[in-house]
RNA sequence: GGGCGGUUAGCUCAGCGGCAGAGCAUUGCCCUUACAAGGCAGGGGUCAGAGGUUCGAAUCCUCUACCGCCCACCA
C-alpha cells in the first residue's frame, strides 16, 4: 500500500467520512434480539433552546464511549436520540427573540405563537441532532424521538388521566412559587435561594385602645419584617406560647397600621423567640410559613399581592401599586406614622426563578399536584436502597435518598402555553361559577386572559379528566364544556421518557421479569421488555433530582419497573475558574468550534479524561490541545509501522521466537485492554482514558518502537518478521480500545491496516463492529518478562543520563564499561541480557562497544553508574565535567542514604516484622539489600573520581 | 441550620494504606527518515494545619482553617 498519511494529522478527513459509513451500514440501529444481551440508554434529551453546549458534548460522549464499547463487547446495543421541548426555557428563548421585535406572546396570541414556537423548534431541534453526529454519537436515528411528538404526546395524557384515577394526581389550593416575569407556578425544586443584602425593617403594630393590657406593657408590638409590603395583607401576629415577653398578651387585638383592620395575636410553637422581636407579623397569603400557621389557627387570608406582581384591590390604596413601590409607600407612610421603629440591614435568601432569574412571589392558586409524599417517593428511594437502581459513583447516593425523603407533593401545572396541554376539562354548569365568573368567561371565550383563567382554575366543581376531549359533561351532560388552559410541568413530560420511546402509551399489565440468567424463547418481544429498564442512564448531577427521581418514581408507578439499573452521574463543566459554563456569563466554550480547531476525537478525549467520577471538571484550551496532541502520537505511531508493512503478511509467530521486547509489549497491552475494560464497567472513564494514553505513549511509542527500528531498519534482519507482527498486534489491540473514547482517527488507522495487512476491507467491516478484546491475548506470566525490561530499561536511561549531564552530544557515540559484582543469578541474567540486546542497547543509548567483565578496573575520565547489579563506566574524555559528576552521584548517594535509614528503621522495628504481611517484609529486606549494594558501590565511584 | 466535595509541583489535576505521579509551564541538549503537535535528560513537593488509629498515613478517623456545591418554610 502506498504510504499517503500526511504527518500532521488532519481530523477533518475521517471525521466527513466515517459517520456516514457507520450510518449508512446501519451499525446505529439494533432492535430486539433474544439471542444477544440488550444494552440500552436513552439520551437526557436536550431542551431545544438552542445549540449544544459543552455539558452537552460530556454527557454524550460518555454515552458513546459505553455504547460503543459494550457494543464491542457483543451486547446489543440501542442509543436512543432525542430532544426536550423544555417548556418555560424555550418559551423563554423565544419569548426574547420577539422582544427583539417589540412584541410579546400576547400580541400574537396562543395559537400563532405555538406555530412560532413549532418552527423555532424544528430549526433548533435538527441543529442539536447535527451536532451529536459531528461528536461521533452513535445513536439509532431511527429511534428519534421529540418529547411533545404524538406518542410522547399521548404517553403524557395517558399518564396523566391514569395518576388521576388513582388519586395521585389531585387539584389543591395552595401556596405556590410565582414568576411574576414567566407568568406560571413552578414546583418548589424550580426554586433557587440567592444571598441578598436587604433590610429587616421592625414596625410597630398597636394594641386596640379599648383592650386591659397587663402592667408595665407598652402600646404597642413590634414585629421585624424583610417585606413591608406584605404587611397590607396581614391578618395575625404571631409570638411562641412559651415566650415570657408576650405570654399576657396573647388573644389580645391589634390594630393592623395602614390598613386599620384588627387582627389577633396568636400563638404558635413555629415562632422563633430567639429571632428578631420575638413577634412574627402572619401574612397567610403571601409566605409558607405564615400558611401553614393560619391553617392552625384558622385564620382568614388577604391576598394583597397579585398574579401580575402588582398590589391588588385588596391592598387599599396601594391597589395598582408595583411591589418595589408599594414598599417605598409603605415604609414611608409607616415611618411618618412613628410606627417605624428602626431599618436594620440584613443579608437574606431571596428566592429566584431558575430559568429568569426573577424573584418568585409565594402566592395562594390553586393548582394540580402529584402526590409523591408517602408511595411515590418513599418507592423510589426504596429501590435504591434496595439495589434496584444503583447510582455510580455512590457518593451521590446519599443526597439523592435525603431529597427523596424530604419530598414534598409537586406542583406540576403551568400557566404558560408550551407544552403538554393538561386533559382536563370543566363544565360550565356543573362548575358553580356565579354569575359574575359566567359573564367575565364569557367576554373571553379562548380563555386567553388572566381573569379568566383564574375563575377556571378556581373553579370548584368536579374537573372532567379524559384522554378523549369530551362532547357532553359526563355528569350534566350539557356541552358548555371548556378545557383548562394549563399545559404540564415539562418535567412530567420527560420523567415518562424512559419507557415511553419505547412505545408506553399507556400502562398494562406486565408479566414479572423472568429470573437473572434465563434465556428469553420468544421472537418477538416487545422493545418495552426488551430494552426495559434501560440499562445505565448518563447524567449530570444537576439534574438528579429534578429529573432522575421523577423517572423512577413514574418508572416504578406507570411501567411497573424501575426505569434504568445504573446512573452515572458525572460532573459539571466548568471554565477555568471554576465558574459554571454559562451564555450570560460569556465564559462558554462552543464543542463545534473545538472540534473545528482540534478535532471531534481530541474534544472526546479530553472530556472522557476530565471525567473523574464524582468531580466537577475546569475545561481550558490545554486540554484540548493535549488531546490533539495525542491523537497525533496516535496517527504517527501508526504512520510507522505502516511505513514498515511493505513486505508483512500476517504469520503465527510463536512466543518462543518473539524478543523479550515483543514479549513484554504483548503483555502490557493485554494488561492495558483489560484494565480498561474493567474501568469502562466502574465508569471511571477518565482512568480507563489516562491508562490508554500511557500505554500508547511511554509503553508502545517510547520504548516498544524505538526497541523495533532496530529489526525493522534491516530488510534482512531475522527478528524483522516477528518485530511486525508484534506491532501489527498491539497496535490493533489498542486502537480497539481507544475506539469507544476516538472513533474518527482509531477507524481510519485501523481500515489502513486491515488494508495494508490484507485483511477483508468493505462498508461492511469496521472496527465498530469489531470484537473489544483483540489480540493480544495475555499469555504471558510470571515476573521474568517485565523485570528483565525493567532492567534493560533503566540500563539506557542510565547511560542517557550520564550523556546528557556530561554535554556528550547526540551524534557522538560513547563506549562502555561494565563491571560485574558479585557472582549470582541476577547478575547472571544481567549478563545474558546485555549480550542479548548488545545491539538495543548500543542503538537506544548510542553505545558504540560494551566492554564486560568481573574486574575491570574503572576507566580514567569516566562518568558511572550503578544498574542493578552493574556497574556501568562511560569514558567521555574532555568533556568529563569531575564538578558535575561529583554532584550527580552526590546526589543519587544522599536520596539512598535516605532511603537506607528509612528501610533500616523499618526492619529493625520488631513491630513491623511481627505484623506486615510477610511479603511486604520480604520486599522491604530485598530492597535494603538492593539499595546497599548500590550505596556501596556509588561511594567506590566518588572515592576515585578524578 | 443540615449534607457533600475540595485543599498534592508555578498552573490544571490524578493517586486514596507499603519508594510522591501526569499534562501544561520551566532548564539543558537534539529538526536522530513515525511524530518539533516531537525526542532525550533534568529541576521543582513538610501531599492545608493539628491530633489520633496503624508495624506503616497524601491515603483511614476526629477537629480546625479556607474554598466550592447541594438541600432547608429562619420572619
Amino acid at each position: 500500500m502506498k504510504i499517503e498519511l500526511n504527518s500532521v494529522y488532519n481530523p477533518e478527513v475521517p471525521e466527513n467520512k466515517w459517520y456516514e459509513v457507520w450510518e449508512k451500514n446501519g451499525f446505529f440501529t439494533s432492535s430486539p434480539d433474544a439471542q444477544k444481551k440488550p444494552f440500552s440508554i436513552v439520551i437526557p434529551p436536550p431542551n431545544v433552546t438552542g445549540a449544544l453546549h459543552m455539558g452537552h458534548a460530556l454527557n454524550n460522549t460518555l454515552q458513546d464511549v459505553l455504547i460503543r464499547w459494550r457494543k464491542m463487547r457483543g451486547d446489543n446495543t440501542v442509543w436512543v436520540p432525542g430532544t426536550d421541548h423544555g417548556g418555560i426555557a424555550t418559551q423563554n428563548v423565544v419569548e426574547r427573540l420577539l422582544a427583539k421585535e417589540k412584541k410579546t406572546r400576547h400580541d400574537l396570541g396562543r395559537e400563532k405563537f405555538l406555530e412560532y414556537m413549532w418552527n423555532w423548534r424544528r430549526e433548533a431541534g435538527d441543529q442539536i441532532l447535527r451536532q451529536l453526529r459531528k461528536l461521533g454519537c452513535g445513536c439509532d436515528w431511527t429511534r428519534t424521538r421529540f418529547t411533545m411528538d404524538d406518542q410522547h404526546s399521548r404517553a403524557v395524557t395517558a399518564a396523566f388521566v391514569e395518576l388521576y384515577q388513582r388519586h395521585m394526581l389531585y387539584r389543591g389550593t395552595r401556596l405556590v412559587n410565582w414568576c411574576c416575569r414567566c407568568d406560571t407556578a413552578l414546583a418548589d425544586i424550580e426554586v433557587e435561594h440567592v444571598e441578598r443584602d436587604g433590610r429587616l425593617w421592625h414596625i410597630r403594630y398597636p394594641f386596640r385602645p379599648d383592650q386591659p393590657l397587663p402592667e408595665g406593657s407598652s402600646n404597642c408590638v413590634v414585629v421585624a419584617t424583610t417585606r413591608p409590603e406584605t404587611m397590607l395583607g396581614d391578618t395575625a401576629v404571631a409570638v411562641h406560647p412559651d415566650d415570657p415577653r408576650y405570654k399576657d398578651v396573647i388573644g389580645k387585638i391589634l390594630i393592623l397600621p395602614l390598613m386599620n383592620r384588627e387582627i389577633p395575636i396568636v400563638a404558635d410553637p413555629a415562632v422563633d423567640p430567639t429571632f428578631g422581636t420575638g413577634a412574627v407579623k402572619v401574612t397567610p397569603s403571601h409566605d409558607q410559613a405564615d400558611f401553614e400557621i393560619a391553617q392552625r389557627h384558622r385564620l382568614p387570608h388577604e391576598m394583597v399581592i397579585g398574579f401580575n406582581a402588582r398590589m391588588t384591590d385588596r391592598a387599599g390604596r396601594y391597589a395598582g401599586q408595583s411591589l418595589a413601590e408599594c414598599r417605598r409607600n409603605v415604609v414611608n407612610d409607616l415611618t411618618e406614622l412613628g410606627l417605624m421603629e428602626k431599618e436594620d440591614p440584613y443579608r437574606h435568601s431571596v428566592a429566584v426563578c431558575y430559568r429568569c432569574d426573577s424573584i418568585i412571589e409565594p402566592l395562594e392558586s390553586t393548582q394540580w399536584f402529584l402526590k409523591t409524599t408517602g408511595g411515590l417517593a418513599g418507592r423510589a428511594a426504596q429501590s435504591t436502597r434496595n439495589g434496584r437502581v444503583r447510582i455510580f459513583p455512590e457518593s451521590w447516593e446519599k443526597p439523592y435518598l435525603q431529597w427523596l425523603d424530604h419530598n414534598r407533593d409537586w406542583c406540576v401545572s403551568r400557566q404558560i402555553w408550551w407544552g403538554h396541554k393538561i386533559p382536563v376539562w370543566y363544565c360550565l354548569n356543573c362548575s358553580q361559577f356565579t354569575e359574575e365568573q359566567l359573564q367575565l368567561l364569557a367576554k373571553d371565550p379562548g380563555f386567553k386572559g388572566e381573569t379568566a383563567k383564574m375563575i377556571l382554575r378556581n373553579s370548584s366543581g368536579e374537573p372532567i379528566v379524559r384522554v378523549q376531549e369530551p362532547i357532553v359533561c359526563p355528569h350534566c351532560g350539557r356541552e358548555e364544556i371548556i378545557r383548562d388552559p394549563d399545559v404540564l410541568d415539562t418535567w412530567f413530560s420527560s420523567a415518562l421518557w424512559p419507557f415511553s420511546v419505547f412505545g408506553w402509551t399507556g400502562p398494562r399489565q406486565r408479566t414479572p421479569p423472568p429470573p437473572e440468567g434465563t434465556v428469553i424463547e420468544s421472537k418477538d418481544l416487545a422493545p418495552q421488555d426488551y430494552y426495559y429498564p434501560t440499562s445505565v442512564l448518563v447524567t449530570g448531577h444537576e439534574i438528579l433530582y429534578l429529573w432522575v427521581a421523577r423517572m423512577v418514581m413514574m418508572g416504578e408507578e406507570l411501567a411497573s419497573e424501575v426505569p434504568f439499573r445504573h446512573v452515572f452521574v458525572h460532573g459539571i463543566v466548568r471554565d477555568k475558574q471554576g465558574k459554571k459554563m454559562s451564555k450570560s456569563l460569556g465564559n462558554v466554550i462552543d464543542p463545534l468550534d473545538v472540534i473545528k480547531k482540534y478535532g471531534a476525537d481530541a474534544l472526546r478525549f479530553s472530556l472522557a479524561t476530565s471525567a473523574v467520577p464524582g468531580r466537577d471538571m475546569q475545561l481550558s484550551d490545554e486540554n484540548f490541545l493535549a488531546a490533539r496532541n495525542f491523537a497525533n502520537k496516535i496517527w504517527n505511531a501508526s504512520r510507522f509501522v505502516l511505513m514498515n508493512l511493505e513486505d508483512y503478511t500476517p504469520a503465527d509467530i510463536p512466543l518462543a521466537t518473539r524478543d523479550l521486547a515483543d514479549r513484554w509489549i504483548r503483555r502490557r497491552c493485554a494488561e492495558t485492554v483489560g484494565a480498561v475494560d474493567e474501568l469502562l464497567g466502574q465508569y471511571d472513564i477518565s482512568a480507563a482514558a489516562r491508562r490508554l494514553y500511557a500505554f500508547f505513549w511511554n509503553e508502545f511509542c517510547d520504548w516498544y518502537i524505538e526497541m523495533a527500528k532496530i529489526r525493522l531498519q534491516d530488510r534482512a534482519h531475522p527478528g524483522r518478521r516477528a518485530a511486525q507482527q508484534t506491532l501489527v498486534e498491539t497496535l490493533d489491540g489498542v486502537l480497539r480500545a481507544l475506539h469507544p473514547i476516538m472513533p474518527f482517527i482509531t477507524e481510519e488507522l485501523w481500515q489502513s491496516f486491515r488494508q495494508t495487512t490484507g485483511q477483508p476491507v468493505g462498508d461492511t467491516v469496521s472496527l465498530m463492529t469489531a470484537s473489544f478484546t483483540g489480540s493480544p491475548s495475555a499469555e504471558e506470566t510470571g515476573d521474568e518478562v517485565p523485570r528483565s525490561m525493567g532492567f534493560l530499561m533503566d540500563l539506557i536511561t542510565s547511560v542517557r543520563t550520564i550523556r546528557s549531564e556530561m554535554n556528550v552530544p547526540i551524534a557522538k557515540t560513547v563506549d562502555m564499561v561494565v563491571r560485574f559484582g558479585a557472582v549470582n543469578g541476577m547478575a547472571e541474567s544481567a549478563k545474558t541480557l546485555l549480550k542479548s540486546h548488545e545491539i538495543v542497547i548500543q542503538r537506544l543509548a548510542k553505545v558504540a562497544s560494551i566492554r564486560s567483565d568481573e574486574t575491570t578496573v574503572r576507566p580514567a575520565q569516566s562518568a558511572s553508574a550503578v544498574v542493578g547489579p552493574l556497574e556501568i563506566f562511560i569514558p567521555v574524555g574532555g568533556l568529563i565535567d569531575f564538578e558535575k559528576e561529583r554532584k550527580r552521584i552526590e546526589k543519587e548517594i544522599g536520596l539512598l542514604e535516605t532511603d537506607v535509614g528509612r528501610v533500616t528503621q523499618r526492619l529493625e522495628n520488631r513491630e513491623f516484622l511481627e505484623k506486615a504481611p510477610s511479603a511486604e517484609v520480604e520486599k522491604t529486606r530485598e530492597r535494603l539489600l538492593d539499595v546497599q549494594s548500590k550505596l556501596k558501590r556509588l561511594k567506590g565511584h566518588l572515592a576515585v573520581l578524578v
